[in-house]
DNA sequence: CTCTCCTCAAGGCTGAGCCTGTGGCTGACC
DNA sequence: GGTCAGCCACAGGCTCAGCCTTGAGGAGAG
């Protein structure tokens, strides 16, 4: 059994409100016996009349009477197609999908959420929080159309954009002394150091280096503890359990809020991050916006609170 | 914004849920160039992409993610179409659009109804009661299907069955005497008679032919009382207040249960009915099946209770 | 490095859907 | 009662949408 064509609905449901083929037809814009043809080929396929044609106008047969509501709904469904598409574009709809690092949250993605949702208030926010090498991977295979990660990251099948934020790891202790000078690996290895696990995980950019600058000394980092979040590190460091590694603008307010020290590596180790995409670049316009809007967020956070030097609170 | 046609929507579908173009195409038949074909266009009209294609499979972009659940609506919208179209047809849906005169139910329609009601259990039934020129009348402008009306009637763009029930117009009293024999007009004329307002109204053919009748025996016949209802006049004759003239078939019951008499006129007049449709004859299947059963619940009612002769219940 | 699978583009064909023109019917109006 | 106006169906012709086949290009798997 073939489906009707959309215009046959349309001219079914024109013919059946106006009342006549040659009304209708006017109001399709198309001359009368292609409208006439178009009822009967619907007719012939449903093996059924809609109307019974008397001298001066149209009357719906039952079975039209009732295929009347079916042909608006369906015809109802193909306009919000078209609408809901509409929608997506202009943002009134859509979703945000989004991959960050774990501790975004603390500094970039409040801001940010709330200032995206204020200006799009029906859109919906899917964000992930996941490591840099999970976030690549999720945009890789299509479950995030976008992210921000930690540099350097295996960027196959993906679109790389130059670093947009740069943040310092910086060394946290509750001792100014420990933190009046920039710290130096020698320095670090003789610390109690509180390390987070992620931070510690084998395809970290991070645990690479301070390992290689450790071997290029001759010495060990064992740290005293390990847990797996960065506030967890920091609070333990706050109340004097030892001492912690953490990205600056991930541990600020808590360092200022307990009045923890803190003082640059030297050599000091920046970390970079960068949006990722697929390599076609193609996102919706709800994610596309949010990484814009990302971008703008991240500035306002570099300019305002740059951790340029060491420092107690 | 032009709208989308249904093949569009059955390829979108298909290549979202099969998640290869070339998948899709096998399973709609058609070559894969002519589906992919088909997507780019839809894509175009819409100004935004469905699919973001990868090497391997294909991902559904936002805008294709929104689109597909309305997508699935309007064609289940479409496929309920000629679903709908096949029940009607089927007589497992529809409508029943039918006129009787005022008093069909008391032999006629109670028993039509049930049995029809038994048959096809969701089909709607409207019957209208009215006498015959309205039922003619609703036909003619289509706002029924079909009717039950008595002869002669005009018949003006009607299509007209043969006869097909007969209902002799008798004489009734309390009193046996009075219906020992078939009465004839200047009889009538000597009695007290209580007829209903719709046998006495100008366009009724027994008032016709008794009035010629009473003209051609040079009388004049006039009522004792007239009422609205052939059952209110039949009750008042019942209790002694006069005789009544009315249709066998009508009376049967009262008659029988008041224990009233009964006699033909004499000579005897006897009632025609036939069905009436539209000149064209098109009917719903619905409609077509109730005349079709009406014609043999009234010859079942023609067969077991004739009257032939007065008598007494 | 080759093999395979997919997308995409080009060129050609068929028929769906549109047009104009016409004829027949019916109701309205003079 | 004759004419006119409005509606529908039918016929013939045209255009392009949608399909096919063929072939090229690209990316992952073995």
């Amino acid at each position: 059994m073939p489906l009707p064509t959309v215009r046959q609905l349309q001219y079914f449901v024109a013919a059946a409100r106006i009342g006549t083929f040659a009304g209708a037809a006017a109001e399709q814009h198309i001359a009368q016996p292609s409208l006439s043809e178009q009822i009967a080929v619907l007719e012939k396929s449903l093996g059924s009349a809609l109307f019974t044609r008397t001298s001066r106008r149209l009357l719906l047969t039952d079975t039209g009477k009732q295929l009347l509501p079916i042909a608006e709904r369906a015809l109802a469904e193909m306009r919000s197609f078209t609408e809901m598409s509409r929608r997506v574009q202009t943002l009134e709809e859509g979703t945000v999908s989004f991959g960050t690092f774990n501790s975004a949250h603390l500094y970039l993605l409040t801001d940010l959420i709330r200032e995206f949702h204020a200006l799009h208030p029906s859109v919906r926010i899917q964000v992930t929080g996941l490591n840099s090498a999970e976030v690549a991977d999720a945009v890789r295979d299509g479950r995030l159309e976008a992210g921000i990660v930690q540099l350097p990251i295996d960027d196959r099948e993906l679109l790389l954009t130059p670093s947009v934020f740069a943040d310092q790891v910086v060394y946290v202790t509750t001792d100014p002394e420990r933190a009046a000078a920039p710290v130096d690996i020698s320095t670090l290895a003789t610390r109690p150091l509180i390390l987070s696990e992620a931070r510690w995980s084998n395809d970290d950019p991070l645990r690479v280096l301070l390992t290689t600058r450790a071997q290029q000394a001759g010495l060990e980092l064992v740290p005293l503890i390990e847990v797996e979040f960065q506030t967890h590190a920091l609070e333990l460091a706050a109340q004097g359990v030892g001492d912690s590694l953490v990205s600056y603008h991930v541990g600020r307010s808590i360092i200022e809020s307990r009045g923890l020290s803190w003082a640059p590596l030297d050599p000091p180790i920046t970390e970079h991050y960068a949006f990722i995409t697929r390599r076609d670049g193609t996102m919706s316009p709800a994610t596309a916006q949010f990484v814009r809007l990302a971008h703008r967020v991240l500035q306002r956070i570099a300019t305002t609170t740059g951790a340029t030097t060491g420092g107690a609170a």
